[in-house]
DNA sequence: TAGTGGTCTAGACCACCCG
DNA sequence: GGGTGGTCTAGACCACTAT
């Protein structure tokens, strides 16, 4: 090895410790050296060892007590890096063209499911807007969204015609929180003749809800085209 | 505000960083003071704050630019805590009861889609398996798997007849990179019987490949019973 | 209670890149 | 060229917890 000779950065101590979990040189549920004896090992100091071992944690691969030392993880539980794009960049990023298309924009009293979902007052009025994104003129998403205006009045003068309400409201509003959810649904007449599908084929779909600050600002439902593969590399 | 004097941890500099940018006071798009002056501002140090800037940024609030300075960022893109959690943690959090059942293990050829997808030599053989994961006796995921011997030998003396092969693999392999896909299938006869679901239902299903250190350790497709959300809040 | 990680300080040098 | 963030150092005090 005599590794122990050169100065390393926090990115090289990373990859070192990686590589020794990795080969199996430190087992899981096995208790790496301290912090101040790798610092020795390598050359470094006990900060920057800290700032490796700490994102390695981070990641998953390690978990850190005081007292009772660094431990190398059996399951790791990894956090993937996934990306909410506006849906134009992903059009976008595979080349293809993107098109927008308003449907539907109206005004209405917030059904009963949605008034307890978003935990609305009673009889609160909601934008109900639909539209559909197209990459390279083909169907590419459904989006059935709901808005309260009471959260974010300015909606009330947006048209929606030229650009989806998610491009508006990712610009409009800060948001404080998100909940995310996957699913595969039967398509309806309605869903199959949008996204040029044969009714009753799978959907994959999501459902996002996006809260500011504790309040609901919007409720959406997204039904991908038929091929649709949601990928991430971690 | 007079929070001035008050000495604050990077947490709390976090804390106070995220609220401006959520409260509209530091706009999308707008650039951050530098960390010098917010160092001073807090009654702190630049590493400090440099730790908080850093994270946030990793968090995808901030984007930050040697000379450039640190920028709100106007469509946050975030990270998921997406976790991959063992099926049966994931059927014991709901309070249900995990059961398992081995249909089928064998040792086969590799079929070309799968060398392929794989990069795998030419006909090297890979150890098949499929099963069940119940929760409280429903139905709850058909697992199937294909395993290369080549990379985990002593795979081929395990009989996946008490428990599944992703336990096994979690705690054998260190893994180095993984490739997840979601999408919505349709149930064929087989998935049908086994998920006790109507033939041609959506399914939601997930697919997985799992490398060491560049070569392909497993391959699984995961179908899940009628009705799964895939559920993650940000 | 002793040893571990968690965090902060004060200072430094460097890489990058906008003007 | 000069100001920004990226990183490292050497040292310190603190919080937690296994023993």
């Amino acid at each position: 090895m005599a590794r122990s000779h050169a100065t390393m950065s926090y990115r090289d101590i990373k990859q070192v410790v990686l590589e020794r979990i990795q080969t199996g040189i430190w087992l899981p549920d096995s208790l790496l050296p301290s912090e101040m004896e790798l610092a020795t090992e390598f050359s470094s100091t006990r900060t920057t060892v800290n700032r490796a071992l700490r994102e390695l944690a981070e990641e998953g691969y390690l978990e850190r007590k005081r007292r009772a030392g660094t431990r190398v993880l059996n399951s790791p539980i990894r956090k993937a890096n996934f990306s909410i794009p506006l849906i134009h960049d992903e059009i976008a990023a595979t080349g293809a063209t993107y098109r927008y298309s308003l449907v539907e924009r109206s005004l209405q009293t917030a059904p009963s499911w949605l008034s307890a979902r978003l935990s609305l007052k009673k009889d609160q009025d909601v934008l109900y807007v639909r539209c559909m994104h197209y990459a390279n003129n083909a169907a590419f998403q459904f989006e059935v969204r709901w808005i309260v205006p009471e959260v974010v009045p300015e909606v009330i003068d947006e048209s929606f015609e030229q650009s989806g309400p998610n491009d508006w409201l990712v610009r409009k509003i800060p948001f404080t929180n998100l909940e995310l959810s996957f699913m595969a649904t039967k398509a309806d007449s309605e869903i199959a003749d949008f996204l040029d599908a044969p009714v009753g084929d799978p959907i994959f779909t999501a459902e996002r809800i996006t809260w500011l600050r504790g309040a609901a600002v919007t409720y959406a439902k997204l039904y991908f085209a038929p091929g649709y593969r949601m990928t991430t590399h971690l």
